[in-house]
Order: C-alpha cells, then structure tokens, then sequence
DNA sequence: TAAACGCATGAGCAAATGTTCATATATTTG
DNA sequence: CAAATATATGAACATTTGCTCATGCGTTTA
C-alpha cells in the first residue's frame, strides 16, 4: 500500500500542493459558512423543478388563483397547492384571499431578475453549441 | 356528483373564470415554451445542492484541481468528480489539464450573477422575518 | 515499459422529491 | 345550518439524486 491516507484514515488525497496551502486557507475564509451556502442552494431547489418555474412565469404578470394556475398549465388542484406551499414557504411567491379563492403573486422581484440570469445563460450556453 | 370535469375527464377545475379567459390566454402566449422552461429549471436544478454550490465558491477567485477541491471541501475526489461532470455539462465550469491535474475554472459570468441574486433574495428573505 | 498518480465513471444504495388520491379546512350560498 | 366550492395537506408510491465503492483511463516517472 503505497498510498497516502490522512490523520482520519480518510480515502488518499493527492500529494502535491498544486496550490499554495496558504492559497487554499484563502479561498477557504473568503467562502460563505457552510450554513449560508446551505441556504443558497435550497434557493436555487426551489427554482429546480419545471413545475414551479412555469408557475413562477405564469405569475410573471399577474396573480392567479390556484384553480386558474392548474388549467392554465394542465396540472391538478392538488399538485399546484403543493408546488406553491414550496414557493411559498421560499418566500417567492405570497397570496391574499378574495371570497373562496386565493389569488397568488410574485412576492420578490429578485425572482424576475433570477429568472432573466437563468435565461441568459440558458441562450449563451446554447449558442456556444 | 356535481362536479364540472373537462373534456379530458380531467379533475374537476373552479366553476368560475376569477379573470377573463382572454387574460388567461394572454398570460399563456406570454409564457416561453415548455422546453424552454424545462431546460430553465435544469439549470437552477443545478444551482440546488450544496455540494456543487460550495465547489461553484471555491472557483470564484481562482481554478483549482479536483484534488485541492476535493481536499478544500472535505469531499472525496469521487464525489467531487461526479459533481464537476454535472457542473461541466451544464456549461457552469470549464477545465484545462496540466500533466497528471486538472484544473477546473468559472466557465460563465452568470455564475457569480446567479449566486449574487440568489444570495440577495436570502438575505432580504431573512431579513422579513 | 511498468508502477504510481490524478481524475472519470458505472453500479448500487439510501435519501429526497413530485405526483396522485383521499380527505380536511375555510368560505360562500341556499 | 347544510351543501357546494376553492384550497390545503397527509400518506403512499415511483422516480430522481448524491454518495460510496470499485475500477478504468490518461499522464508522468523510475
């Protein structure tokens, strides 16, 4: 056995310090805690599912009750429900009641601007295909 | 049963048109095709695990190699790997080999846009509560 | 050229996810 | 107040996902 294992007993590692250790310690204190990052990525969770980004642009314009959302996009009561609890719950989208209904909305304008980067990058990435 | 269903058999949908089916329609052609949202979502889908977006903050000064990053993270080299094809197939990261090491890099503005957006919306986010 | 090294990748598995179905809750209406 | 309507939600199930393990591939080195 003539690899390597760290004080942990952990799988080997390469040998060489392809950086400086003292590059490695900078980018490690530049770094968001891993609790912020955590965070983060639960955001970009939330815009990971087709389902939800179709709601999301349905709204672009203007709210909708839940029941137009489903015939709109073809999806069940029930499946919008869930996907707008998760919206929601993210602080994306926010919802005021009128009668038996309840009308949904964008709740941040960080949304559109998300949106718009992701498109961006979508075309860019397709272009250079 | 009282319940109205639709041409489909479909579940049953809300009686009453809370906007006009013309804004309905609107909203409808407004809206980027599915694919196109389906591919959106692909690539916040991306964004949404900690893992990648914790190698996505180590790049953001500098390239490194898988196994720097690996060690940087407290990763395996394996799970890392696995993780930069995602990343590199979604054209977020690029590399460029040097002898036995490979060095991955930031393949797109709109990566630290993204980020940043994503870190605002948390922040405001948090901040309301 | 054989061994060592750095990285990539397929299989397998546990955990997370999105939908459906059934049902509960809140509001309006007769 | 009872029935109808609009929405929310819990359970169950199939699919997806991220990791580990084993191994393959490309490069360097002795």
């Amino acid at each position: 056995m003539s690899l390597f294992f760290d004080a942990a007993g952990n799988p080997p590692v390469c040998q060489q310090e392809h950086q400086h250790p003292e590059h490695i310690r900078q980018v490690r204190e530049m770094m968001p805690d891993d609790d912020s990052l955590y965070d983060l990525s639960e955001v970009f969770r939330v815009f990971g599912d087709s389902t939800r980004i179709r709601i999301l642009y349905a709204l672009f314009e203007s709210e909708l009750c839940v029941c137009d959302l489903a015939k709109l996009l073809g999806l069940t009561q029930s499946a919008v429900s869930h996907q707008l609890r998760i919206l929601k719950d993210a602080k994306l989208v926010r919802f005021r009641r009128e009668g038996k209904s309840i009308f949904y909305s964008l709740d941040d304008e960080h949304v559109r601007s998300i949106l718009s980067m992701g498109m961006e990058h979508l075309h860019e990435a397709n272009h250079s295909n």
